[in-house]
DNA sequence: GAATAAACGAGACGGTACGTCGCGTCTTTAC
DNA sequence: GTAAAGACGCGACGTACCGTCTCGTTTATTC
């Protein structure tokens, strides 16, 4: 959704404006998030922000895409069990900082804005890709059973943080990120994650 | 919020034409789901439903109670693997279908309605507590080492269905379910969930 | 378009409030009617007056109607002379203050609003109405030839008002409405608005 | 404001090209006629219409100003009843085409807008004053009396034109223009727009 | 024939008003 | 005397034009 048009025009300022308008909104909680309490907040007209996105979510999603965008090491300590350790606590420290609330915005207004589903969608999509590397190489080590869903290890390591965070409501502290990733690895190791026509096949190895 | 009064009165019926409305307006994907829309729908004036509830999450959230009493079987199979396996197949069933929209909208509240939090993490409370026995069984069975935390691994086992649900907008099939099953089972025979201060002893034991 | 129910309700309130304060903003000259100003105006919120009229121009019909409905006094003077300059005069009043003021706007929003165009139609189809029995007194009384169009003889007197009033801008002094009504007498004593068939016997009685 | 410089340059080719697109959109009933159409319909940018123009309405009144600058034949038939009938066509003719439109744009506008004020006004000022040798000739002829106020009589014939176009709507059809010459003659024949000074030797002379 | 100045296309911008929607409150009538 | 009916204040929505403003790109004269 960014226009871009040339880089240090007044496009470039209005949308700098906006969203860190939008982000100073966003961390000020009970601060009601509105286009038009987002255009004053940014000095800037409320037409102005229409004129560049559709949605108050389209705002968002630039923001959450701002954040994708930046880097995140993805870890590799050369152990299953301490780089989904290293990766919880990333995710913790992401879920419970900004873009844990504009994740949490954005899902909200998901179920009515398909552009906001499609945002988030799209960032998750990404950052889990990233993370299979984690369990690709667990794999190639002999810590992980071949065949494993790296896709759904990564998945299922990430859920119980959008469960506190978004329904839930307890705090997330590291002690649950550690939880979380050995959990996570005792299912990769248990071969948990092998796909189903593969599962016989380890079971029977298994059974030996 | 509930008012109840003499059962078969005026309240009664109201309060039945709101709750059958606003489940119909919630079955029905994009209704967008109003107090207007549903006291229109409900053959009753908006006051009317005011007057019961505080608000539309007020009344989504008797709905949600309503799902919450009902009965739902906690699998007892004997063991660890096919009661989870029950059990995920149970939640699925329940994220698919009414109270998984119910979940959304209410979760979609959330942020900023405390009640609708309140409610949504009430329910999930007592659904995660009454499944709870089954991680019980299992340690009373020996398939789990004592300790584990119940509450955790419950949670743990739920949450891949909400990410979907919520955020990855993913279908939620049977091998899914099996899948997440499976994983749990896994971690929890692994120890994942055994509560901290048991672990020194675990790892101790596990140093030998 | 007025709504009316009970009369001494909040909704008369309101009504009257914005009659007022629209009325009040008209005679202002450069004040900008707009419904957004007549609703601060009128200590009334913008969705109050949406709720009862479609329009501005529905506001300033009813300022019309109301006009409309005040008592003018239709003279009988028993000559069609001074029948004409009093009215004229009337006209005069009448186009110089405040529902001069209103026609120009109903008339200016005419072409594009239909139902501004049919208020203003309907107030001068009233008007008009009244005013034709002084010509039909005239008839009677052997002033005017017999199939004399009363309808036609006033709106001919009236024209020059408003070409003044809505384009030429020149002021409307009382001398002005004199000649329009020596005029108009004129034209009416020589047969001018004898309808066409009998224009031809007109015109022959005139030969002789 | 037309700016003019060289014939053959951009600036002609834009000015003709915005003028076109205007009088297209002015007969195109419907059409909404605003500064930015009438820019996209003439292929040119919005600027370059406001680099010329300060108004719509200023672009209306060059096209008010291109008719007001086509001849109009001023009829001499040699007797004052046709004259006027003759003319009255010629305005009925005027009125029911485009120029009618331009008129009824134009004072629309003129209540909140001077310029357009000046410009319609101007036109009017300019067509009645061409106009006005058909009574100077007939008084002359002797046709009508001496004194008689030429520019008066001339917007009384006009008016009845311009109230069925601005306000009434109803359809001005050549019969209307030939029952509004006849009431012109038989006025200004009657005297009743010689000046006053002189209407009291006018009234002492019919007093004879 | 190159330099220069004016006009142009493109389009973002601040601004005002529009008309709509939904919320939650409050009054008025009627049962 | 309680409760249904519905107007109300409020705040935000998203849209349409307005008239202004850069900012490159032509174009057409001028030297």
């Amino acid at each position: 959704m960014p226009v871009g048009s040339r880089p240090g025009g007044r496009s470039a300022r209005v949308r700098a404006a906006v969203l860190a308008a939008a982000r100073t909104l966003l961390v000020d909680r009970d601060a009601e998030l509105t286009v038009e309490r987002i255009a004053q907040a940014a000095g800037v007209n409320k037409t102005s922000v229409y004129r560049r996105w559709t949605d108050l979510e389209g705002v968002l999603g630039d923001l959450l895409t701002e954040y994708a965008n930046s880097y995140v090491p993805i870890p590799d300590t050369g152990r299953l069990d301490s780089d989904l350790e290293q990766l919880a606590l990333l995710v913790r420290s992401g879920m419970t900082g900004e873009p844990g609330d504009l994740v949490t915005a954005l899902a909200a207004a998901a179920p009515r804005n398909p552009r906001a589903a499609q945002v988030v969608r799209g960032f998750f999509a990404e950052r889990f890709g990233l993370a299979e590397v984690v369990v690709g190489r667990a794999v190639a080590r002999g810590e992980a059973p071949a065949g494993t869903d790296a896709r759904a290890a990564i998945e299922f390591l990430g859920a119980p943080f959008f469960l506190r965070r978004l329904v839930v409501g307890e705090p997330i502290d590291e002690q649950f990120a550690r939880r979380v990733a050995a959990a996570g690895a005792a299912a990769v190791r248990a071969g948990a994650f092998v796909a189903p026509r593969d599962v016989s096949i380890v079971d029977g190895s298994r059974a030996f």
